[in-house]
DNA sequence: AATGAATGAGATTTCATTCAT
DNA sequence: CATGAATGAAATCTCATTCAT
């Protein structure tokens, strides 16, 4: 397909070679995830890398400056399509928008195991690496759902309780199903157990566990 | 050498240095959990544990058979008062067992911080541990609430849901609450917040978040 | 001969055990040296360093931070006993002072050789160790030097010159000469040839080599 | 592809070919001289030689055998223009000659830093290049210094001392003058400090620094 | 010829464990 | 029992050299 490129154009022999480039990082880093996943990062050995991605030891350090810098590279590339997800279901009502934006965070979650899990274990115990990649990002989660949870006590949907608390409980409750996934205790969702699991948690949270009157 | 001991009673000298032992034992284990919980498992050194616990390196290997073996040593401290805590509650209405049952939990949970921080450090990345330590604990503790669950809604106390999945999320909810806190993220808690949070995650579970006819 | 002491006092378990630790110090240190003067710094290997002392590899780091703090050890131990050389000729004549103590710094530099062979081949291309361990030391004698000539410039013992040129003269002169000795080039000098040195070079920086009136 | 060339004269192609090669085999030599000189020979990297060349480090292998053989090129290169400088001054009165001769020797070893503190680098630890280029040049100049000494003693224009101790301590002087200068911890010497340089260290070695009838 | 990614031997350093005192 | 120096296996990382393009 990509054969009637000049010599020069963007597919030429420098763009050739960048992407051969750009492939070969992607390739050691997915190895990293993989054995940092099942290791934990610090019994990772480079050789056992090395192996995974099938290059010499030393090719490694052509891409990256260290063990480290691996990890990094991996949280850097996690991305977290927030934004986009909330905007997606604005102006729908509660039960539709809430299983839509909790079936897009387990869809996100499972697409990204090997990296989160890989980070996990090293942010466990590493202040910096926690602080960086993971209380940063939950943290403005969090604090967008505090201010929807606060909104709808004030207009009357919800009734009251402290937000703060709240939102906790709802990122704890998501943390806690996902986190047994991510260890591989628990096996992976097939895309209607996700839909399923969206749906009786967000019933749970709304109208709880207790018989009574229809709302 | 100390071989002419007569095998006396509590008070004699075989019980003074069965009690010495014992002691130096559990102090060695307190500081190799301080250690381990700091540090990781992996990136922790027999010399900072020998170091936190005044005591030589060579002594740490006449009381555990290496690093590892403390690490085994510290699950098997670990107590898990359930039934204690089950039999607590039996009678009294759905709401305030479910209180006092989740701050059993908690009180639990805080007391053992060190414990629990060290060893999930490497039951994240060791199946033999997390299996012998947590899964089978934990996978009890579902099977009750499962079954305490199913027998509700069986009475009509509860409308009809995935027991299993309830269970499931309750669990989750319990771990993703507290884990921050035993990685020491979230602050500990007073006595009162103890409380409060776990009447305000009962009446979520209970009754949702939906303003609606009292129950 | 130092059987006789009590077991508490100095010469105890406790200053037994730092004279064996101060001794293998000094033992992997002269090996370190020796190694170092014969291949370079850079060259060097803690292997070969080990097998020099005959020591596990492991051992070195027991004593020494690492192969760079081995050589600033080096450098610390290095006497300069300027001072004392210095008070020992005052009063003498000229001639006589100068000899001793040309002969005094013969005598320091050929016992030091495997130490200033070992960090010159750093110093060589380590500003910092040059200016730590050589620059400062021998601008402080080269100061001396040319105070002494320019006083004696003044009161008409030597004839007009410039001072600092001819205290770098000197100091070049003593360079040059050891050099090469220290390099392992030239061999290494019997007293009787130290003394005739150093009155053949006194007596040409003195006299000059031109033949003429005797002053 | 390039074999249809004629074995052209000095303009043609093949001599043009033959221009440029020396040309960039100089160009990677100075580049080579500059980061051994700065670094070492050992701690000097290809990746650095190429950077600074402003080449590929395969390119490298084009031109020369290995890092090492670099080292020994800049030993080929460097000439010693010894007996030009000798008949040059033949005839002239002893302080004329002295003085034209130590002068051109000072504007050689400038012109030849980079070379010569790269080679020293190495030389300082490697026997086979310190006997090579080295002890061979300095012992033929050293050997004609004393033969001149020695003759002038003969003849009573010196006076008498041992004239191989004598020729080693003008050698020494020179050696010890220049190689602060070389290391770069002394500046670089202006031609009128080069001549100033050259009078005063000529009139010590002939007439001393003791004031005295003229001579 | 020029390039630069790949290689792997080898260097430094760490640390759990042993054992003589 | 306590001690802590010694050990050496194993880990991370560097870099001269090769070779396919």
């Amino acid at each position: 397909m990509v054969e009637a490129e000049e010599k020069t154009g963007r597919g030429g022999r420098a763009g050739r070679r960048q992407r051969r480039v750009a492939r070969r990082r992607r390739e050691i880093l997915a190895a990293a995830a993989r054995v940092f996943a099942s290791k934990g990062f610090a019994k990772a050995t480079t050789r056992e890398i090395a192996d995974e991605a099938d290059v010499a030891e030393g090719t490694l350090y052509n891409y990256f400056g260290g063990k480290r810098e691996m990890l990094l590279a991996m949280a850097e590339e996690m991305e977290t399509p927030l934004d986009a997800a909330l905007s997606a279901v604005s102006g729908q009502d509660d039960r539709t928008a809430a299983v839509a934006l909790f079936e897009a965070a387990l869809n996100f979650t499972e697409r990204q195991i090997p990296f989160i899990r890989a980070l996990l274990s090293e942010a466990w115990v590493d202040d910096d690496l926690l602080e960086g990649y993971f209380t940063t990002r939950l943290a403005r989660i969090e604090g967008r759902l505090r201010e929807y949870l606060a909104e709808r006590i004030a207009v009357g949907a919800f009734r009251p309780f402290d937000p703060a608390l709240g939102a906790r409980a709802v990122m704890g409750l998501y943390l806690g199903l996902m986190l047994p996934v991510i260890r591989g205790m628990a096996p992976l969702l097939s895309p209607g157990e996700r839909r399923a699991l969206a749906e009786t948690v967000t019933d749970l949270l709304l109208d709880g566990v207790r018989a009574g009157a229809a709302k």
